[in-house]
RNA sequence: GGGCGGUUAGCUCAGCUGGCUAGAGCGCGUCUUUGACGUAGACGAGGUCACAGGUUCAACUCCUGUAUCGCCCACCA
């Protein structure tokens, strides 16, 4: 095989993928349920144990012409305990998840980032020997998906409302299956190493399963409860939401004061009674209403005023108004708690009550209470038991309010409220401001906080259940301190909503008793047929539950299902190696993946977590479609090739931070690939121009090692103890998740010190079988981070076997520490000469001025590979007097024999240079001076300092009697 | 209001538990057809490590404070 003269990764990285999914070489060695006692680690998976009828309609295998029917059956060999084997076994599996991409759409940047970070991961450990398993997923993506579907079907001039459940979930399946494909392709050009057959969709049959097992044990347990409660619901699509997924942006608005009358009249004015009783304190009372001319006010103190203000920017929702609060500490309104007001525009009558909620600086002072719409509200009424009345239906529109507003939208009506009140003369200011205002997340309509019935999960317990383990170190966080950020987000956790309002997902398993009279029979049960609208049970009907789960509620399962963890068998793959996923969704899938977890299976789900952050755009700025700076992965892929993608996105990145990122790091990737496939043409036509076996007869000769190579000369010892610092370096960098130092120190020892040292030395000594290992070394260690190229040279080195995916990470070199030193001292000189060279007036110098060395071994015995490196025509042993320029290097006589007239311009170079290098000096004799340091400091550390002085006094002596020469 | 993170070369970032002349990539300048690579090689310029205190023999690194940029959570009638 001969090698392309260019490196063109567009030529070989699809063949090079199929090749290595053909091959299989991505399947876990070991079952994940090897209770077969092969003992050889044989796949189970050819002869599945009998899989159960879907019982739910719904639960179509989205994949079900793929592979993936074949996934492992539990075998029951009865209770799950944990012997030594298992221990052992554990230790030698590694598995991760791929967080699942949306099913149906591409995979953005985010994702490039994660599949580049988990894929090195898995490609890292599956060379170190460790039965890895990269399992990879696609998500139904719930609201996303149904958003896109939705909008489809208006195009079509159709809506949701026209087709029954069923029907929209099976339409969205259709939709789905026909979009999908797309994200599992582009995984496969980025290289993800994932074990495709294992692929699971998030409405798999035994996902739903699994979750409606743990909701079958929460409802036995009490952990579920249907509440009436208020949510963010999206008027646009009907939906509601977990807190978390709402997004508060700030926006002006108005705060408008409102006159309440009040029915039983205060025996004085609110205003007079403040002048009355408080004389003294007149100065300081602020006055009850606000944002009026004060003239206007002082009048008002001589009429007995008899109402209250309240302050709201939601005037349209004082229908649902079932009290004004008051902060009980606040003096001004003392007298009106418990006291009543008329509803305006009503004829009802609502209390005044005491509650902190009311904050005495804010507005009037005075709020008033909607119970049904606001979530502060909600909480005041639930302590004082107030009603909850809703005025505003699901689709946004007036309900339960007098004739003239029924069926307003909230807007109209906030108009028509404020016209009316001021009107009536009720209305008493009003005043811009700005708040926050919850947002759909996805199409931006404002949501409306929706009194509804839905299921809650009671966190408590849950929440306390995780916290400790977290609290005992079960789970070690990158970066470290996420945990802390986790754990005070699970002391505050409220109650969790899973009921979303959208076809798309996986159905609720409740039903509702239908017949009232069935007094003895539960309000709701829990089965799982629903695929059934309506079930019978000991004779009593009841009806589904149409909502679905929130999305992450089955999320939070997805360690457990992807790696077929089961009650029964102990599974080598769970707890997960490392959840690796974004900081953003550390609270909504993260926290979630804990608690459930621990209630599922006693364990913590994975064993670290990495969590990266947002790839932002060159400038630091958040990519977004609006602001045009989206950059697409696969167009870099395209362009410069997955590897480059890969080492490019991993560069200077670090956990958990937001970083800028620039087709610049991807260009430096490119680049090492490139050089990487040119060491390798090179090494190879060495390679095959050189007969091995001549040469290592050779070798054997003078060292009857039966090593596979031999070092002997000095790059020879030297490339070997660099790649071992590297090979050790890495290994340190992949077990703390330092991905980017990790790429940087085989960019470093691929590059600098490879290729530019031992190569270019490797030119005049060649040691073919040193050449071959050393290169199928460094191959092997940049594999994890550039699979393709790496595996592309393999495949065309002539002497490799195999599939470089699966090689074996490599063993340390040996070598001779003293000549791998006496190396890095011919190093300094050669870069000495070259410097100087450089600096020297004129160009061309390199070839013009012989070297001249004066009792010096090392040189003496190197003089061809450092004429070779330095390129100077030629390297003489000083005879008789010095001459030329010395060069500054302690401890070596070295001479550049260049004539006078150079060495004479040469002067200011050297001036500087000696003033440059008594700075140096003065510094380290200012530390030495100091007694302080000279006791306290670490022996070694002074007794480098004394050597540097030593070294740097000796070289100032000799540039000093270089200056006088001249 | 609570919390988290950043501030190091022109740009984007490393620098872990305090001890090198503070590093890398890209960019920039000069030079180079050398057994692969110009997507290259050699050499170089460029930094008061945001600021102010403190701890220490020693601070980019630890502590306190300030400024500034950004993120998360809560609240905003």
């Amino acid at each position: 095989m001969t090698f392309a003269k260019s490196y063109e990764p567009g030529a070989f990285e699809s063949d090079i993928y199929a090749a290595w999914e053909a091959a299989g070489i991505f399947d876990p060695k070991i079952t994940p349920f090897p209770v077969d006692d092969n003992g050889d680690g044989t796949d189970d998976r050819e002869e599945p144990v009998s899989t159960k009828m879907p019982e739910n309609a719904l639960s179509r295998n989205i994949f079900g012409d793929g592979p993936n029917t074949e996934r492992p059956s539990p075998v029951t060999t009865g209770a799950r305990e944990r012997s030594e084997k298992d221990a052992s076994l554990a230790s030698s599996t590694f598995s991760i998840v791929l967080p699942p991409p949306n099913a149906n759409g591409n995979l953005h940047i985010g994702h490039g980032l994660t599949v580049a970070l988990e894929d090195s991961l898995t490609r890292f450990y599956r060379l170190k020997g460790l039965s890895s398993w990269f399992i990879p997923g696609a998500d139904h993506a719930g609201f996303e998906t149904w958003v896109v579907y939705e909008r489809e079907l208006e195009k079509q001039g159709h809506t949701r409302f026209e087709y029954s459940r069923d029907d929209l979930y099976a339409r969205v399946w259709d939709f789905v299956a026909k979009q999908r494909g797309n994200m599992e392709l582009q995984l496969r050009a980025l290289g993800a190493s994932c074990s495709w057959h294992d692929l699971t969709f998030t409405l798999d049959e035994n996902v739903i399963d699994r979750v409606y097992t743990t909701f079958e044990k929460m409802w036995n347990d009490g952990y579920i409860y249907r509440g009436e409660k208020l949510v963010n619901f999206c008027p646009k699509h009907q939906t509601a939401f977990a807190d978390i997924e709402v997004e508060h942006q700030d926006e002006p608005g108005t705060l408008w004061d409102i006159a309440y009358e009040l029915v039983d009249a205060a025996s004085k004015s609110v205003h007079s009674r403040h002048f009355a009783t408080d004389e003294e304190r007149v100065s300081e009372v602020p006055p009850v209403t606000t944002g009026r001319d004060e003239r206007a006010e002082n009048e008002t103190f001589s009429m007995p005023i008899q109402e209250i203000i309240v302050s709201t920017t939601r005037p349209e929702t004082l229908f649902g108004d079932a009290a004004v609060a008051v902060n009980p500490d606040d003096a001004r309104y003392k007298d009106l708690i418990g006291k009543r007001v008329k509803l305006p525009l009503t004829d009802r009558t609502i209390p005044i009550i005491a509650d902190e909620h009311a904050d005495p600086e804010y507005g009037t002072g005075a709020v008033k209470i909607t119970p049904a719409h606001d979530f502060d509200d909600f909480e005041v009424g639930e302590r004082h038991n107030l009603p909850r009345l809703q005025v505003i239906a699901e689709d946004g529109t007036m309900i339960n309010v007098p004739e003239e507003y029924l069926g307003l939208t909230t807007k109209d009506c906030r108009k028509k409220v404020l016209k009316d009140l001021k009107e009536q003369g009720l209305l008493r200011g009003e005043k811009k401001i700005t708040h926050s205002v919850a947002h759909c997340y996805k199409c931006g309509t404002v949501l409306e906080p929706m009194l509804k019935d839905q299921w809650f999960v009671d966190v408590e317990k849950l929440a306390k259940t995780a916290i400790e383990h977290l609290e005992n170190n079960e789970i070690k966080f990158h970066p470290e301190n996420k945990k802390k950020v986790l754990i005070n987000y699970l002391k505050n956790l409220k109650d969790w909503n899973i009921s979303r309002q959208i076809p798309w997902g996986i159905a609720i398993p409740m039903f509702r008793k239908t017949d009232p009279h069935a007094t003895d029979e539960p309000d709701w049960i829990f089965d799982r047929r629903t695929n059934l609208k309506e079930i019978e049970k000991a004779g009593v009907k009841y009806v589904r539950d149409e909502d679905t789960f929130d999305t992450w509620f089955s999320s939070s399962h997805w360690p457990i299902v992807c790696t077929d963890w089961t009650e029964e068998n102990f599974n080598p793959y769970y707890p997960l190696n490392v959840m690796e996923t974004g900081a953003d969704i550390l609270f909504a899938w993260v926290a979630r993946m804990i608690m459930m977890g621990l209630y599922v299976t006693g364990e913590v789900p994975f064993r670290e977590v990495y969590l990266h952050g947002l790839v932002l755009d060159e400038h630091g700025k958040k990519m977004s479609k609006s602001k045009g700076n989206v950059i697409n992965p696969m167009d870099l892929v395209t362009r410069f090739g997955s590897d480059a993608f890969r080492l490019g996105i991993l560069r200077g990145r670090s956990a958990g931070m937001n970083q800028a990122f620039s087709e610049n790091s991807v260009i430096a990737g490119r680049n090492l690939c490139n050089k990487l496939w040119n060491i390798s043409r090179l090494v190879e036509s060495i390679v095959d121009e050189e007969p091995e076996d001549a040469l290592l007869a050779e070798r054997s000769e003078k060292d009857a090692s039966p090593a596979l190579y031999t070092t002997d000369d000095m790059g020879e010892d030297w490339i070997c103890r660099e790649i071992n610092t590297c090979l050790d370096q890495v290994e340190s960098d992949m077990k703390d998740y330092r991905f980017a130092e990790a790429v940087e120190i085989l960019y470093q020892t691929i590059w600098d010190k490879y290729a530019d040292w031992f190569i270019e030395s490797q030119k005049l000594y060649k040691n073919t079988p040193l050449l071959k290992r050393t290169l199928e070394i460094l191959l092997i260690a940049l594999h994890p981070f550039a699979p393709f190229v790496t595996e592309a040279i393999w495949q065309n080195l002539s002497w490799t076997n195999g599939f470089i995916a699966t090689a074996k990470w490599p063993e340390k070199l040996k070598f001779d520490p003293i000549s791998a030193e006496n190396f890095e001292t011919i190093r300094t000189i050669v870069q000495e000469v070259r410097t100087t060279l450089q600096a020297l007036p004129g160009t061309n110098n390199a070839k013009k001025y012989p070297l001249l060395y004066d009792n010096d071994s090392i040189v003496n015995d190197n003089q061809l590979l450092i004429k070779t490196l330095t390129k100077v025509p030629k390297i003489n042993s000083l005879d008789g007097a010095p001459r030329g320029l010395r060069l500054a290097l302690a401890n070596h006589e070295l001479y550049l024999d260049v004539p006078e007239q150079v060495v004479n311009n040469y002067k200011d170079t050297l001036t500087e240079r000696i003033l440059s290098v008594g700075r140096e000096l003065d510094a380290l004799n200012l530390r030495m001076a100091n007694p302080n340091y000279v006791n306290k400091a670490p022996e070694h550390l002074v007794k480098e300092t004394q050597d540097q002085i030593k070294e740097k006094e000796a070289l100032i002596d000799r540039l000093k009697v270089q200056l006088s020469l001249i």
